[in-house]
DNA sequence: CGGGAATTGACAAAAAATTAACATAAGCGT
DNA sequence: ACGCTTATGTTAATTTTTTGTCAATTCCCG
């Protein structure tokens, strides 16, 4: 269907955009125009038009965009229109934030299970969610249809446990594991490596100042 | 110093480079060619040496890059060659996640304080720091010279808390809120937008399977 | 110690992304 | 209903990023 290749930068700037049209949305304004756009989010008006239109053309011309409306459209590009049923492998600290974090419930990614290998661990609740054994997570993902994989697991488990996963038919892995997957192409991988982020910051800390 | 503007997307690739290189230090080997790299890291060798370059000259002609060498020059260009003072606002699981973290300590992010609004909270010790109400924040930061703030809380009180940050004299925010910080150009943002990250795992979902 | 092999650093070319410009279509007021 | 204004969609120009090429330098083997 999708004729033209459509580039990842693209697609990343499209929450953002939904972000501040649920916003605008929130504050009941009905319509807004490339350019009043450009000054709440500090973009250039003619990159958001460009985006928009990479997707079909959503405004009107002489009126603007419908805010309504934008946000649905770019809700549906999204997939946010589909339900997602997701588990978290790893029930450590950080896989319970993700659980507890409602936000995701209500965007439809929907927490359907817990995995753990300690099984000190295994049997108890998280947001109302037994954590369950390594060793049915392979039957887990079939039977209930598991899309999405969320792997808070360390490095030295992950590429495992993602080798499993795409054995038994996962569609997407959110990985927080400080590895690079390398799985068929046809597994949607998408990297949360947070110590490179710090790192980013880190190295801006240090460089601030220096120029100019 | 710095004479030419250093593009973000370059600084974003250095992490990688030295999860890498450490790598292939921890293996004993003690040099590589940007051919070698390419092939392990799925990214041209011309790309390597030209990043590399940007900071200077790493390697030599005919040898390749000493992997000790190079991983202690990115390190110092990312910073990771001083320590740096952080504390954490808002002791949800994601804040405490972070604290429990300990590659961060490793890398000489030093975690100081723990901070949150809920006076249940306060008080209690996360993984031996112990949790302090929001109005000593400031005093805080000032005394012990803190240099970065990571706001692990609703986006509600995020904008409020940084603006107060930003008074006291942060050089840099680690922002887990889902908005955009609006603070002065001397201060450091670095956000990580985890529903904009699954949103953009969920487009690559949809669109799989559509192309060719 | 000399010559061929290897590999960088620099530069050039190509590709991609961003910004600018403008013709065109729709709205809005009179 | 008409024309002026507004703001899109689209194409063109510009800028940035990535990739390719090659001369120059260093290593390494005999």
């Amino acid at each position: 269907m999708e004729e033209k290749e459509i580039s990842q930068a693209v697609v990343a700037r499209l929450p953002r955009y939904l972000r501040y049209l649920g916003e605008l949305r929130d504050e009941g304004i009905e319509r807004v125009s490339s350019q009043e756009l450009s000054d709440i989010m500090q973009v250039t008006a003619s990159q958001i038009r460009q985006d928009l239109n990479t997707f079909g053309g959503f405004g009107q011309q002489g009126y603007g965009y419908n805010v309504d409306y934008l946000y649905d459209e770019i809700g549906k590009i999204l997939g946010l229109n589909r339900e997602h049923r997701l588990i978290i492998v790893g029930a450590g600290h950080l896989g319970q934030a993700l659980v507890n974090y409602s936000n995701f419930e209500r965007r439809g990614f929907l927490f359907r299970g817990v995995f753990d290998c300690d099984p000190k661990v295994c049997g108890k609740k998280i947001c109302g969610i037994t954590v369950r054994p390594m060793d049915e997570l392979a039957d887990f993902v079939r039977v209930n249809r598991i899309d999405i994989a969320v792997l808070t697991i360390p490095k030295t488990s992950a590429v495992e446990v993602a080798g499993k996963l795409a054995d038994c038919g996962i569609r997407g892995i959110w990985n927080f594991a400080h590895v690079d997957l390398r799985l068929p192409g046809h597994i949607q991988v998408e990297n949360v490596h947070l110590s490179d982020s710090l790192m980013k910051l880190s190295y801006n800390l240090s460089s601030a100042g220096k120029e100019a």
